[in-house]
DNA sequence: AGCGAGCCCTGCGCGC
DNA sequence: TGCGCGCAGGGCTCGC
């Protein structure tokens, strides 16, 4: 479920589950979702195992949960296809749970925590905490201005309310690349991903391959309210759900894919004009525009 | 600095 | 029925 929303349904999902809870029991199934945590599954068992869990913490498609007393955090990313299901104890997660989480809440209930993956570009690591540079709380759902090693390099996201709107829109406008790399760029601005990038520039009726820096200020605010207002309405949807891998901490799938006026939308006519919506390669992968209102940039 | 390519993986749907 | 191909919501590193 790997955008700002989809992540943000399970933070908000797991919140309640973890703040407060001790891990009783680490169950590390398959190696390969810890490449990123430096030590070996041993070492991540070990440290984990008695920990208390302080809450939930999000920034960009970063999730993190904050052990007591120790300036180190439990970090998730869920990559293209990572879930973490909530269970009761006896639950099965199915052939690509990776990593399992018992833990124990402070009224002495117990959940499990089950890591997900089918295709292991997600991963969990134990890491040591930096101070975030600014001071202010690192990212939703935790106040402390502490940030695991590996997410600090990646911005504050436009629902962050220490994300800076005028700092973004000039160095949006900096950059000479193509405005839909710069908005998937994590350095700048996190949590956007591919489909809400589609979907922030059709809203905005901007070609993705339009240079970054012909954007003016106006329009570049306008496009930073666009990224903000489909997350919004994406969040209040449940995120977006094309199949069963994208769900919520339930396994309850999203409804905001039918509310997409662009993504996943080749061959369908433009709501707004009535133009044809095209799908073509870019950095890679899919982007989706409407012919007519999202014309290519007369320069490249 | 910027940018493209390649890599990390599994599984699905499609055309032949 | 089976096989190969292209496709999938991310992010990191390398080389030019």
């Amino acid at each position: 479920m790997p955008e700002l929303p989809e992540v943000e349904v399970v933070r908000r999902g797991l919140e309640p589950a973890v703040s407060g809870s001790v891990i009783t029991g680490v169950t590390v199934r398959d190696v390969r979702s810890l490449k990123r945590h430096q030590g070996g599954s041993e070492d991540f068992v070990h440290a984990l195992t008695g920990a208390t869990l302080e809450g939930a913490v999000r920034r960009g498609k970063f999730v993190w949960f904050p052990l007591r007393g120790s300036h180190h955090a439990l970090v998730a990313h869920l990559g293209m296809s990572g879930q973490m299901l909530m269970g009761d104890g006896v639950s099965d997660f199915g052939s690509h749970l990776r990593i399992r989480l018992d833990l124990e809440k402070p009224t002495g209930e117990p959940v499990t925590v089950g890591f997900v993956d089918q295709r292991i570009f997600g991963s969990m690591a134990l890491e040591q905490m930096e101070p975030v540079p600014d001071g202010h709380p690192a990212g939703r759902g935790w106040p402390a201005a502490e940030i695991p090693h590996s997410v600090s390099h990646i911005a504050r996201d436009p629902l962050d309310p220490f994300f800076d709107d005028r700092a973004f829109v000039a160095a949006l406008r900096s950059k000479k690349t193509g405005v839909k790399r710069a908005l998937l760029d994590q350095n700048l601005m996190s949590g956007v991903g591919n489909i809400y990038a589609d979907e922030a520039l059709w809203a905005t009726r901007v070609h993705y391959d339009r240079p970054a820096s012909s954007l003016s200020v106006a329009l570049s605010t306008t496009l930073l309210a666009q990224v903000r207002d489909v997350f919004h309405r994406a969040l209040s949807e449940g995120g977006t759900s094309f199949d069963s891998q994208y769900v919520n901490v339930n396994g309850q799938s999203g409804y905001f894919s039918r509310s997409l006026q662009a993504y996943g939308r080749a061959g369908e006519a433009c709501s707004r004009c009535g133009g044809l919506i095209v799908r073509e390669r870019f950095m890679n992968r899919s982007s989706y525009r409407c012919e007519r209102c999202q014309k290519p940039p007369s320069t490249r």
